[in-house]
DNA sequence: GATGAATGAGCATTCATTCAT
DNA sequence: CATGAATGAATGCTCATTCAT
């Protein structure tokens, strides 16, 4: 989680990353260039290189970075409510507070997984998915919520929310966020609640 | 909507068009060339340029196209089915339905709009958006269906079907299509409808 | 063999092997530069890539085409010495005075055959052959000079010319061509004849 | 002549020369990389930097040390074998083993002089110029062997173990050492030798 | 309408070399 | 003697676009 935000001497491949991230914002991956990132971070070209062995690599690096920032979160709002009902609205709440504190780590993440991340993902991504699943399955087994596939069990639960989020980082949203979330936190509990509707 | 599609003398114009289709859904917008268009089109790099001014406007030409027929169905789905509940779902039916029926299509509009589509886009869009409004009021006037800003009501109601889609586009949605669709469409007209949960 | 020598207009693909040749000439291969390329053949880089598709590949057509040269210099020297010994010796001159005559030329075949060329040497290759073994093939079968598989027949044929052309390539053959010929053709005569030493 | 080989302990300086061999008969000289001669010597840029003020001058050393070995082998076979025709047999003899049982050692030097070898060149040059002089200047006197210039003689005498070196060192030799061996030294000594031929 | 040679700005990347520790 | 992070000039190559035929 591009560690060093706010400190006093953040390090080399620190700066680097969160210029990528700048010049990533700025312009996208494809259009964005070494030569910015240099610039922004000022380190030389030489020595985005001994850290990160290309662009493809340094956007791979950041992707990782962002994302388990961004998992944190969620992974917090879980633990910080353990009802169903509670849970489902929390990770919405979640999902659209960071979105919007976090613009520039936002659309990176929803521009797409960089194909050198991959390798980078699979440790984070197993143990992120496995402490949802493990909350999820409790109250599925206890019929609070819908058994669904996880992949539409994903939509359905953060579906709105992240349609939402991408209409509102193209300035397309006219609806602020502290009106939105209610409303996408409700469409996720009627998807997922398995009361009677 | 790709004009010449199975007739026998597709025009230069219509053959661009799908070969720049094929070429963007292979590399994306940044990274697919002119040279590869040109492969793909059989027509000289000349006679790309004879029939659109620039790789950008060839994009949004072809944005134009694409967004057109989807929009065309959605419309179709909309007026066969009156009622709100129906409406709803066949709506979310027919956005399944069309990203699996053309996954390349599906890919380019997911990849944002390009910018020179934006004043093709206009008068489409206004049509398209007045179509769906005016079917909406009537069931929002008589209570049917929840009253929400156009944005958030976007996300409620395609925001699952779209958030799935991403994953089916990405080999990463193992459900097929035939069972999340209900589901998708059950989440849209849970989040919609205005009875009481 | 470098089209367009002397012509007025030569185009610009042999302008381009031209440049290629004079740059390779004065710095070798791997430290020529398309820019240097470039400026000596009034190209722009767009067109050298136009014509070659890099800089190995344009190596590849420049040592295909300088030893097609070369390979009908000496061709021609055999037809015009049906005898075996002046055969062989017409040779042996023909390749110093080719050397001494395209000094360039012969460092660049001499440095050894880009990678790229292959292909394009199959062909090539295949006809000389069998022309000068066909030659060959006649005066061994009358037993004037000896048998040996090739690879050592052209070892005793032309190595010392070959090795005397190094030295004077690099400007450390103080003997003038007029004098070393005739004792290299002697060493190549007195390594093939089949007379009684 | 990359002392220590075979030793227990060879030092950084020895296993940075072997390095660079490897790496120079992989990939050239131009092509060869500090950072691949680190990989293949163990030791760190600072170190190899330490030893060799640069890659030329590590190339060069390179040479220095390598020509070494050549030489004493060569002089070794004149000082076992004084009569004319024995002495310039048993230096093709030992050209030819040398470069089949040092094959990289051998392509490196074929691939010319770096330039920074000059200066170490000088004095072991005189030395082994002066000993080969002098085996030579008895037989020439006795007029056993012709008198020609030194290149024209060089020429005659390895040129073509020399072709056939180069040949064989690209694979592209199909005769074996042994076969090609008395075929190349036949030649030498007939080109040689002042017996009437 | 069609063609394709020509253009050149711009980019990712490499790599020898330096130097503070 | 050893280390490796840092430097930045230099290079091969790409690709949208133009334009004469």
């Amino acid at each position: 989680m591009l560690a060093g935000y706010g400190t006093v001497t953040p390090n080399r491949r620190t700066a680097i990353l969160r210029a990528a991230l700048a010049s990533f914002e700025e312009h996208g991956f494809e259009a964005a260039t070494i030569e910015d990132v240099r610039r922004r971070s000022g380190a030389s070209i030489g020595s985005i290189y001994h850290h990160f062995s290309g662009k493809e690599q340094l956007a791979g690096a950041l992707y990782v970075d962002v994302l388990a920032g961004y998992q944190d979160g969620l992974l917090a709002a879980l633990d910080g409510h353990p009802g169903a009902c509670a849970g489902v609205r929390a990770v919405v709440e979640h999902h659209v507070a960071w979105v919007v504190a976090h613009p520039a780590e936002a659309r990176f993440l929803l521009g797409g997984r960089p194909a050198a991340a991959e390798s980078g993902l699979r440790a984070a991504n197993r143990a992120f998915f496995a402490r949802v699943t493990a909350w999820l399955d409790g109250h599925v087994a206890a019929g609070a919520v819908v058994a669904a596939p996880f992949d539409v069990f994903h939509a359905l639960w953060l579906g709105p929310a992240q349609e939402w989020s991408r209409h509102w980082l193209s300035d397309r949203a006219p609806t602020p966020p502290d009106q939105a979330t209610p409303l996408l936190a409700d469409a996720a509990w009627a998807a997922l609640s398995k009361e009677i509707p």
